[in-house]
DNA sequence: GCCAACGTTGGC
DNA sequence: GCCAACGTTGGC
């Protein structure tokens, strides 16, 4: 078992939207790094920290799961959508998603302050200067200290 | 809205 | 293969 967490913008897509839809492909990934994680390594089960980013309250916001692993992220192909790509071909896509589903939602956003400020946390992705990773692995003790710092705000 | 840090592109 | 220019991310 993997522990992610994955950014979004609320604005476009925040976890009230992930509560209600049943399931979700997480398309629009065009980073490298990002996308390898989804195709390679992203399993059925693995546990995710859904994190709130670019918005008034920054930080995880709730837990989802991985419902399928990777396939072809079909926005690529689609020319009216914003993550159209024309170097990629149904025969040989460049961009993969997997499906998520919707978990938990935390009573309060756990903020991205006080992930800082947690010595235990402080190998994080997240708060290293710089990281602009949309997906990234989590350490199975970061992920329950977050959950922890989740029940005691 | 600003801007630092990063990733990608493309000319050479 | 280098690297400047550009576009994007994302916190503040």
């Amino acid at each position: 078992m993997n522990y992610w967490l994955f950014k979004s913008e609320p604005d476009e897509f925040s976890i009230d939207d992930l509560k209600s839809s049943t399931t979700t492909p997480w398309e629009g990934v065009r980073n490298y790094q990002a996308r390898n994680f989804m195709r390679d390594e992203c399993k059925k089960g693995d546990l995710i920290l859904f994190y709130h980013s670019s918005c008034k309250n920054i930080g995880v916001a709730g837990v989802a799961t991985v419902s399928k692993e990777a396939f072809p992220d079909k926005a690529q192909f689609d020319e009216n959508s914003p993550y159209y790509d024309p170097k990629s071909s149904e025969e040989k896509p460049r961009w993969f998603c997997c499906e998520v589903k919707f978990k938990s939602k935390f009573n309060k956003v756990v903020p991205l302050k006080d992930i800082k400020e947690n010595a235990k946390l402080k190998d994080m992705h997240l708060v290293k200067k710089g990281s602009r990773l949309s997906i990234q692995p989590v350490k199975k003790d970061e992920f329950e200290e977050v959950l922890n710092m989740s029940r005691t705000i």
